[in-house]
DNA sequence: ACCGCCGGGTGCC
DNA sequence: ACCGCCGGGTGCC
């Protein structure tokens, strides 16, 4: 279909020259999202991972002080923070106390100010304010502090406060602190709690585990079962959980309803759990989260919202297509819309905007674009957007009138990057979604900060995984929804995210009672009517063994032994992470020697190294050694975030980060920054960052030059296939490898034996996939029957329910990334039963994956709300998982 | 009286 | 603040 061509490059053409947009200028909006927005500076960032360690030392009685001169009440037994002001004119102790809404409401008095501010400027501890009784206070208020820190830095904390004469209470036995009500509370100020009888009772890590499963499983069995029938424009008929689901998004998108934890009382709104009290009725988010397990059609039901619920209430409306070339003006609606925004800019405006801002992972864009269209009935135009790729229109106005501007987070974190060039922060948006949104569970990644920064009257959450190890990674999507007052970190973490991992009584429950008001979640078992949602095929694993040939054995045996000897060089001489990248480089050449022999051509072993090298040596041999980590599969995070690395760069001593994250590093170590992994020197001048990737298999390379030989693998391989198509013909199968250049390996004997194939891997461009995936998808007789597929192409949306056979060549990493390669074959739409293969070399590195795997496995089981492992943990452990791999 | 005491002015950091 | 504190006014009984 031409029309995605188009697509992605006719909007900038079409619009040239032929309006002007006077209205929302850029500055407006810019002044209007205010400095906040924009900060460079982090303050929330360093040492957050040290929250859920922290212990209770005591609390202490001190007095606010100035009331008089600001605007911030307090009610009784009311949480503030404590914020230090190093910056007061009058002194550089001082500590400002605002309520929850942010509302400066006076000053810590000075004698205790002067104890407080070393101890919050070290980062010594935490303190945390209630006021118990401040309601009618004029120029002074009391305030209950406590302080919370880690063990080692107790004493440090007591021996601050004597010097200045003060001294801690024990911790109080009822959990004021942990905002569940205290002695304080009288009848009237809000609901009493019976005090529990310990400060904290710490589950086990298990204990939570399965308390935090059934926080989402009984999330189930509610009354959030209406059913609602999609608007004319969606082109599609819903089935039934499809329609409850639309039916709950449209209602949380009208709904008046107070938000979680917010009770009206005598004509003022209360928080209860901090006890906060504002004239104003707090906003309920429009929206929430929508966490149906994968496969359930969020997509579908999102498109079907953004019909049905257009705006005001109402769908999109009809505008039948008159002319005779009605399909292909659909088709194009993309940028049909030049007559109707004309009338349509009176209704549409800043305050009433009509365009949805979609968020997704680039693996999934395709998928919106093709059920966009597949789901959008002929006869209505959507104005659908792609904003992606280098020529995308950066005109707030044009993104503007668009129904639909469909981007992703790598995109809306590079404009945000640029600070000045953010179109998509200049827009006040009718509505959000961001797919896959546990993307953004990490608060302190650069997409995050984009995506929370983003204004939008409507906003929700799709996700299969709503939450993937602790109550930490809930704070981003909450904060997201701009439910009062989780936004801010500290109200989240005093109300919600302490009480949890401490087991406070009734803190699960609490959280529970939170989700459940904005989230709608099911899983592949859930029922409706008494009938599953959908009845899936089972699916199998089966693991086949492989034996090398003599010669073949050979090869690996030599570079093995290389290889270990090197890697035994380097824990002699404690360079273990110096070489990080030369060891995954020798790993990787043993992964591709089980699969075949022309694959691990780059034998060239880097660790020659060292010496003098010129300037531009020493940034090839960088250059060559971020790709070895990029390409090794070996599933890097970065150190910083701890997440897959965006616009990766190496530092002088090879360790690779996202830039955004080792610039910040940088700036907030100055002026003499050192690399979070080794602790080496660490300058901006020596950050190398990477080519722009033509193609990231290091393996890569036209190698026509070698003549064609075979190998076990692919004698394994070609051995099932065409047992598979005696059985029978039709069948379809996944060829899957990490290893691009092994697929095109694979593609010779396939052709010779007359199979029917296509192919998709990360370095083909969009339409080329597409392309490759309906052809695949067909199933008209002569279509392919075997598509080669790597491992990554793709994310969890992609669908090839046409295969029923899978055939793993090679084992991965992580066991997550295999399975979610399984899952797109065994999904919604799968009628057969799946059979998958995993080839395993017997004796090899292989074998030692699948333990790995294993383990992993378990791991994932089992830890929940864990401590999050540091960036040196994280390294040790896949130290230690090297040591495995070889057999050391 | 280099004190006490009185009462007005005044008030965060 | 229906306080504390400051500093000026004042001064036997």
């Amino acid at each position: 279909m031409s029309w995605r061509g188009s697509v992605w490059g006719c909007l900038p053409n079409f619009y040239t020259g032929e309006r002007n947009y006077s209205h929302n200028s850029p500055s407006e909006f810019y002044s209007s999202l205010g400095s906040e927005g924009f900060s460079i500076g982090d303050t929330s960032g360093t040492d957050e991972e040290d929250t859920d360690s922290a212990i209770l030392y005591g609390t202490l009685r001190g007095s606010i002080v100035g009331l008089r001169y600001y605007t911030g009440v307090v009610n009784n037994n009311e949480m503030v923070a404590l914020q230090r002001e190093p910056n007061n004119p009058y002194d550089k102790n001082a500590v400002k106390v605002n309520n929850v809404n942010g509302d400066q409401v006076g000053h810590i008095k000075k004698e205790l100010a002067a104890a407080l501010a070393g101890i919050m400027d070290n980062k010594l501890a935490v303190v945390e304010g209630v006021v118990p009784y401040g309601a009618k206070n004029v120029f002074t208020m009391p305030v209950q502090m406590s302080f919370w820190g880690r063990e080692e830095n107790k004493e440090a904390v007591l021996d601050q406060l004597k010097m200045h004469g003060f001294k801690l209470a024990p911790p109080l036995k009822v959990g004021s602190e942990y905002g569940f009500g205290s002695k304080w509370i009288s009848g009237k100020n809000g609901p009493t709690y019976s005090a529990p009888v310990h400060a904290a009772v710490h589950l086990t890590a298990e204990q939570l585990k399965s308390e935090f499963d059934k926080l989402f499983e009984d999330l189930k069995e509610d009354d959030k079962t209406c059913e609602m029938e999609g608007a004319e424009a969606v082109g599609t008929l819903l089935l039934p959980h499809q329609k409850q689901a639309l039916a709950w998004m449209v209602s949380r998108e009208n709904s008046n309803d107070l938000p979680p934890f917010w009770e009206e009382r005598n004509n003022f709104y209360y928080n209860i759990l901090t006890n906060f009290a504002v004239k104003e009725r707090p906003k309920n988010v429009l929206g929430g989260i929508l966490a149906d397990d994968m496969g359930l059609g969020k997509t579908l039901t999102t498109i079907a919202l953004i019909l049905t619920n257009f705006q005001d209430g109402k769908p999109l409306p009809v505008e039948k297509i008159t002319s005779d070339n009605g399909l292909l003006l659909n088709v194009t609606s993309v940028f049909s819309g030049t007559a109707s925004i004309q009338s349509a800019e009176k209704k549409y405006s800043e305050d009433n905007p009509r365009t949805t801002l979609i968020i997704c992972p680039l693996s999934v864009l395709s998928n919106w674009i093709d059920q966009f269209e597949q789901h959008t009935s002929q006869d209505f135009h959507l104005n659908v957007y792609i904003y992606y790729g280098s020529d995308r229109n950066k005109d707030p106005a044009i993104l503007s009138d668009q129904d639909v501007v469909l981007t992703t987070y790598n995109i809306l974190a590079t404009d945000y990057g640029i600070r000045d060039d953010s179109p998509l922060h200049k827009i006040k948006w009718l509505r959000i979604v961001l797919d896959e949104g546990h993307t953004i569970r990490n608060p302190n990644a650069q997409q995050t900060k984009a995506v929370l920064s983003l204004e939008a009257h409507r906003r929700w959450v799709l996700t299969g995984t709503p939450i993937q190890n602790s109550v930490k990674d809930l704070w981003s999507l909450i904060s997201f929804l701009k439910l009062k007052p989780f936004t801010d970190r500290e109200w989240w973490h005093r109300t919600i995210q302490r009480p949890v991992t401490m087991g406070t009584p009734g803190g699960l429950r609490r959280l529970q009672s939170l989700i459940k008001s904005i989230t709608l979640r099911r899983t592949k078992t859930s029922k409706v009517k008494g009938k599953p949602i959908l009845e899936l095929p089972e699916r199998k694993v089966l693991i086949q063994h492989v034996t090398l040939t003599e010669e073949e054995r050979q090869v690996y045996q030599s570079v093995k032994k290389e290889g270990k000897a090197a890697i035994n060089r380097f824990f002699s001489e404690g360079t273990v992470l110096a070489h990080y990248a030369d060891i995954l480089g020798v790993l990787l050449r043993l992964r591709q020697l089980c699969c075949h022999p022309h694959l691990c051509t780059n034998t060239s072993s880097s660790f020659s190294a060292a010496g003098n090298n010129t300037p531009e040596e020493l940034r090839q041999m960088l250059v060559t050694k971020m790709k070895l980590v990029l390409s090794s599969g070996s599933d890097e995070e970065c150190a910083v975030c701890l997440e897959s690395l965006t616009l990766p760069v190496i530092t002088h001593c090879a360790h690779v980060f996202c830039k955004p994250c080792i610039y910040e590093v940088i700036r907030s170590e100055q002026p003499n920054a050192s690399c979070p992994l080794c602790r080496n020197e660490l300058r901006v001048e020596h950050l190398v960052e990477c080519p722009l990737e033509e193609e990231l298999d290091s393996s890569n390379g036209k190698k026509d030059d070698q003549e064609w030989i075979s190998s076990s693998k692919i004698n394994a391989l070609m051995h099932a296939l065409i047992e598979l198509r005696k059985e029978n013909p039709t069948t379809k199968c996944l060829v899957v490898s990490q290893f691009t250049t092994f697929l095109s390996l694979i593609e010779n004997p396939l052709k010779k034996s007359g199979f029917a194939f296509t192919r998709l891997d990360g370095s083909m461009a969009q339409k080329k996939r597409v392309e490759a995936i309906q052809c695949f998808q067909s199933s008209q007789a002569g279509s392919p029957t075997i598509m080669l597929l790597s491992l990554k192409a793709g994310g969890v949306g992609l669908n090839l329910t046409a295969a029923s056979r899978v055939f793993l060549m090679d084992p991965a990493w992580n066991p997550a990334a295999e399975d979610q390669c399984f899952d797109r074959c065994h999904r919604l739409g799968q009628k057969y039963n799946v059979i998958i293969t995993k080839f395993i070399v017997k004796d090899s590195v292989e074998e030692n994956m699948l333990k790995i795997q294993n383990k992993k496995r378990e791991l994932a089981a089992g830890a929940f709300a864990t401590k999050k492992p540091s960036a040196s943990e994280i390294k040790q452990t896949k130290i230690n998982e090297i040591k495995a791999l070889i057999d050391l």
